[in-house]
DNA sequence: GCCAACGTTGGC
DNA sequence: GCCAACGTTGGC
């Protein structure tokens, strides 16, 4: 068995929010419509079990990550793509040869305050997580063990009351 | 609302 | 295989 690893995804709250997440029937959810390669590539071949997950809201208002939650089911194919009624059809994809793929994730846990955008831009040690570098749209992006412990202890200083 | 950065498409 | 055009993402 690997290593845990760690993982930040992006989910416009609009669209779907850490909440729908917990309000979910065990808090888990099918990570479905992931329509970008890279992002396809984590999911079929990297998440594992037991991933711990950094679940940050993007184009919202805080811009912030919300709390954390693992992945719960490894990559298989995402059935939307070939679901005509579905806004994340594509043509391209069929049960034989399926293109894109998904993970099921379960929250957690939720942070009491949410760890904004720009309190990750200013805490030391986070300067190369990608979800800071310029340009990077990336909806499903690898964190790096250092990263994860300086952000869960953060979360973990806020929610003891100081 | 703006626009930079990025990924994808398609003509050649 | 190149690359211009286009659509999308997402912070600001």
């Amino acid at each position: 068995m690997g290593a845990q690893k760690f993982w930040l995804i992006k989910s416009e709250p609009n669209s779907y929010s850490f909440r729908d997440l917990l309000d979910e029937t065990d808090q888990t959810a099918e990570w479905d419509g992931v329509r970008n390669y890279q992002a396809r590539n984590f999911m079929r071949d990297d998440m594992k079990i037991g991933d711990g997950i950094l679940f940050y809201h993007s184009s919202s208002d805080p811009l912030a990550i919300m709390g954390l939650a693992k992945v719960v089911r490894e990559g298989y194919p995402d059935f939307t793509a070939l679901d005509l009624n579905s806004i994340h059809y594509d043509a391209k994809s069929t049960e034989d040869n399926p293109i894109w793929y998904m993970v099921d994730i379960k929250a957690e846990k939720e942070f009491e305050e949410p760890i904004t955008r720009d309190e990750l831009k200013n805490t030391t040690g986070l300067e190369d997580m990608m979800l800071l570098q310029r340009g990077s749209r990336l909806s499903i992006q690898p964190v790096s063990l250092l990263q994860w412990q300086i952000i869960t202890n953060i979360a973990a200083n806020k929610g003891s009351g100081k």
